[in-house]
DNA sequence: TAGATTGTTAATCGATTAACAATC
DNA sequence: TAGATTGTTAATCGATTAACAATC
């Protein structure tokens, strides 16, 4: 399913980074770039330069040329293609408070193939409703909708004491993969991918450096 | 300033846990439970257990009891105190859209020792305005109560296209550390710490997941 | 050619996990 | 005591970086 060279895989690590070079890629490719060399992209991203070109290599059949550098559009069409933001992956979002209502909005998501099909709460003046032309659905009926449109991910924005109950039922409704937002531990079965999207542990590390510092 | 144990020292890993251990052990100790072993800990969370006896050695002085666990109140204190929960962190925000304001509105960050102490942005109507009791300021107000109030720490939610110059401000300003919201790439001086909140990558991450599994 | 850059192999680094004696 | 659990040492695993020949 994955392109990938022959035999090599594309590490978590390496996979995490290649939004970042897409985003970089793009930008140089606006101001009107054609070539990059790995050297520029690791100086002004305050990556290796060998890490760059391994990461570019697992990703893309191109190859860069020695004193060119790599063309731009090549790499572009390369990392899109092997991260599938050209086939979206359809979601399902809970939580249609601040933070949810925010990412059903944020028009970005699309860019990276994520594609929010439906929301779901429990408040009767949301449901019924459509932000950004998303509808609003009450929570009941997830099951029957993810099932029928064989969603497959889900998207946990609801309050911290209604997240183990709501990702429970998104498991019951066939999603596989949960990527959470809400500031709590899930209990789930093994096979469910958990991503949490953790703002705590990305705080404490920033206040770690800064303590650190004085 | 960081009180670790004798020559060891925690890593940007185990610092990212702390937060998740913090959380389940408070779940724990609501739930009215005195003790709990690394053991049933790594279960709860799919650690591995060592791991997870690694981590709570390197942060409290707290030693487990075999066959009975550890105290979690005591674990609590250890972790708080380690991560400086106590002294909290002063931060300033700029860009009151969506997420900012979300951002703002949210009383959990209190909890992780994060306090924002005021918001920029440039649209006049907001200027003047407060949410959750911050004030919103106009950005070229920034520099002198970042350096009055001698605030260290930056959060970026402006729209991309405006990320970069905000970013250049606040390092004007005096800023150490930003935590950058905005989906782009931005080039800061080596000594900044950086923390990019890549929505973009964590979701690159989950679809190879989902992808890997058909 | 001379010099910059690629791509690969080997070394290093850091974090996780396995094994096990010590302890209550 | 027997059994569960801790804490440490050693092995493994995975990712990053250094070194360098090949290439344009």
């Amino acid at each position: 399913m994955i392109e990938c060279k022959e035999g090599a895989y594309a590490s978590r690590a390496t996979i995490a980074r290649l939004p970042m070079y897409l985003r970089y890629l793009k930008e140089k490719e606006a101001a009107g770039e054609e070539n990059v060399s790995s050297t520029l992209m690791a100086e002004d991203m305050r990556l290796n330069a060998v890490q760059v070109r391994k990461d570019l290599a697992l990703v893309s059949s191109v190859s860069g040329r020695p004193k060119l550098g790599f063309k731009i559009k090549e790499l572009i069409f390369g990392i899109e293609n092997f991260l599938g933001f050209n086939n979206t992956n359809d979601a399902l979002l809970a939580g249609v408070g601040g933070l949810g209502s925010t990412l059903l909005s944020y028009e970005g998501f699309k860019k990276y193939g994520l594609n929010i099909v439906a929301a779901f709460d429990v408040n009767p003046r949301l449901i019924g409703s459509k932000i950004n032309n998303i509808p609003v659905l009450g929570v009941n009926s997830m099951g029957a909708l993810a099932q029928k449109l064989n969603v497959k991910m889900g998207i946990i924005t609801v309050p911290k004491e209604h997240a183990q109950e709501i990702a429970d039922l998104m498991v019951q409704s066939g999603i596989k993969a949960i990527w959470n937002f809400a500031p709590t531990h899930l209990s789930l079965p093994a096979e469910i991918v958990l991503k949490n999207e953790d703002l705590a542990a990305s705080l404490a590390v920033l206040s770690q450096h800064i303590a650190k510092r004085n």
